[in-house]
RNA sequence: GGCGACGUAGCUCAGUUGGUAAGAGUGCUCGACUCAUAAUCGAGAGGUCGUGGGUUCAAGUCCCACCGUCGCUACCA
């Protein structure tokens, strides 16, 4: 059996859950779905990221410890990712037992190979931001950028991972086809061709964090804490049969903002600790608005579930799986997800689903007829597999959904030259013309099934089909002319109802 | 400053290692149809592929410069 390990990356719970967040969760969602469908054995991981200074002053400031501060917010990525149809294996939090243990376990192991060694730490310091800053973040030269008032000049024993001495491991990994697209990956090269500094991974000034088990004083700081989540959640440092099997087969999804962490700094500390790096990294370039990049802060915010709230599950995922590519930064709009929603989910797949069950109530009393094998569509069908199969393999979304919709172009297209709804009720013309339709329809149900949690299944139900179409195994399912007739296909309300632009808010 | 990415039809985007007369969806125009969610189908208009050079028999695709946009250069995640 083939296995599958994909995860997202854990979010900082300093933050609410915004379509930043969503939209490389629900790639892996469906990457991950896609894979079940195949049979593969599948592990999808979503989590939190929980340690760290702010989440400790937040904490400080809320009135209540780090651990409910981080209780609360992580539940919310949790309530955010239910609305949106993740269906995640693992949820980890980087406060978990499991956690802590595997950390100290693998940075151990890079100390034990000599790639981790003590050293001190000097820099300015802000005493109010309980933080340090380069020259370039300062203001006039000595004053903190946030609080506008000098800083101090403070010397701190740190401990430091010593990538440097990773450099060729790093570009051989580099070069062996595991970022995605190619151009992050020159960025990655990048950044290891201009040298690598060795970097400090410890801190004494706070607590809330995960403790360095050969010295007291100091926890991991919260980047070295929160990569490792990956392999704590496939059983490192538990079950090392169980995480050399899930660990072969690893796949992270990240935006490029975290390149430098998941393609550099993961991979070294992978190395040092003598396993191995992960086998595919895929980066994601930013969501822009209005050319902007959505960031976290400001007013760019925007919630999933007032999206959701205007276009359903099945539209908010669609868009985002549709439209944004994997790799360059995409324009985010409301206007554009209104468009695309009316266009496909409405019109071509929605209204062929309401077109196909009027005529087959019409001219065969609501009974569905079995396709034709040699039906015009069939090719098409069969090569809008084969693409939606590559294109899933490559993380590449909208080409899946593309080749899965211009199969439903085909089939309105085939409608249109066969004229069924004018044909003598009962002849085997028209079962013939609405049996290819019917199993264009049951095929697209289990091909669009990653992105449209819900619409595959109504569809499915619609044409009379039992089960799900989560429950089909690919590529079996995929043949062509397993729609086996007289099944009762029901005339339903529009699926995917068209939105009208002054819906919008 | 250094490094890098991007700039292709009104809009959102595809365009493998340079090679049939530049593509898709959407929007627009015209026509058809009226089974269907003012849906569908067909036809058409629409691009000097940011600008200027260069390499080549041949460049959107390689090289250089410039313009524009953005990102990284964080011990914030």
């Amino acid at each position: 059996m083939t296995r599958f390990y994909v995860t997202t990356p854990i979010y900082y719970v300093n933050d609410v859950p915004h379509i930043g967040h969503a939209y490389p969760t629900i790639t892996a969602d469906a990457v991950a779905r896609w894979h079940r469908l195949l049979g593969d054995e599948t592990m999808f991981l979503t989590g939190t990221d929980e340690h760290g200074l702010k989440i400790q002053r937040a904490a400080e400031e809320n009135g209540v410890t780090p651990q409910e501060q981080a209780d609360k917010t992580s539940q919310r990525f949790r309530d955010a990712w239910e609305q949106l149809d993740i269906a995640n294996d693992q949820f980890i939090r980087t406060t978990e037992k499991r956690h802590h243990v595997a950390v100290q376990e693998l940075l151990s192991r890079a100390k034990a190979n000599g790639f981790i060694e003590k050293g001190s730490y000097a820099g300015h310091y802000c005493v109010a931001c309980e933080a340090y800053y380069i020259d370039d973040d300062l203001i006039d030269g000595n004053n903190c950028p946030i609080h506008e008032r000098p800083v101090d000049w403070l010397e701190e024993d740190n401990y430091f991972f010593k990538l440097s001495a990773l450099e060729s491991e790093l570009t051989e990994w580099l070069n062996s086809d595991t970022v995605f697209p190619e151009g992050k990956r020159n960025e990655a090269l990048g950044i290891v061709k201009l040298g690598l500094d060795d970097v400090s991974i410890s801190r004494t000034s706070i607590d809330w964090g995960i403790p360095v088990p050969w010295d007291d004083g100091h926890v991991f700081y919260v980047w070295y804490d929160a990569l490792i989540n990956y392999a704590t959640a496939v059983g490192f440092g538990n079950d090392e049969a169980e995480f050399g099997k899930w660990w072969e087969q690893s796949h992270h999804i990240i935006g490029k903002d975290i390149l430098r962490f998941h393609c550099v700094y993961w991979p070294a500390m992978l190395i040092a600790a003598g396993l191995k790096p992960p086998k595919q990294v895929h980066v994601s370039g930013f969501l822009l608005l209005g050319g902007k990049k959505l960031s976290k802060t400001g007013l760019t915010q925007i919630a999933p579930a007032d999206l959701v709230e205007d276009f359903g599950v099945d539209g908010f995922r669609y868009h985002f799986l549709r439209d944004v590519s994997f790799g360059p930064d995409s324009e985010f709009s409301y206007e554009g997800m209104v468009s695309r929603y009316n266009s496909d989910l409405a019109n071509t797949l929605g209204n062929l689903l309401s077109r196909v069950a009027t005529v087959v109530t019409k001219k065969c009393d609501g009974i569905g007829p079995k396709p034709n094998p040699d039906s015009p569509l069939r090719p098409i069908a069969e090569q809008s597999y084969r693409d939606a199969a590559v294109a899933w393999d490559q993380f590449q979304s909208p080409v899946a959904l593309e080749a899965v919709w211009n199969l439903l172009r085909e089939t309105n297209a085939y409608l249109e030259r066969n004229e069924p709804w004018k044909m003598e009720a009962g002849s085997t013309e028209v079962a013939t013309v609405l049996g290819d339709a019917l199993e264009v329809l049951r095929l697209a149900a289990i091909l669009a099934s990653p992105a449209l949690t819900r619409g595959s299944t109504a569809i499915w139900q619609t044409i009379g089909l039992s089960g799900s179409p989560e429950e089909q195994q690919l590529p079996a399912a995929a043949e062509w002319g397993q729609y086996p007739g007289g099944l009762a296909v029901a005339k339903n309300a529009p699926l995917f109802p068209r939105l009208k632009v002054e819906d919008a808010s």
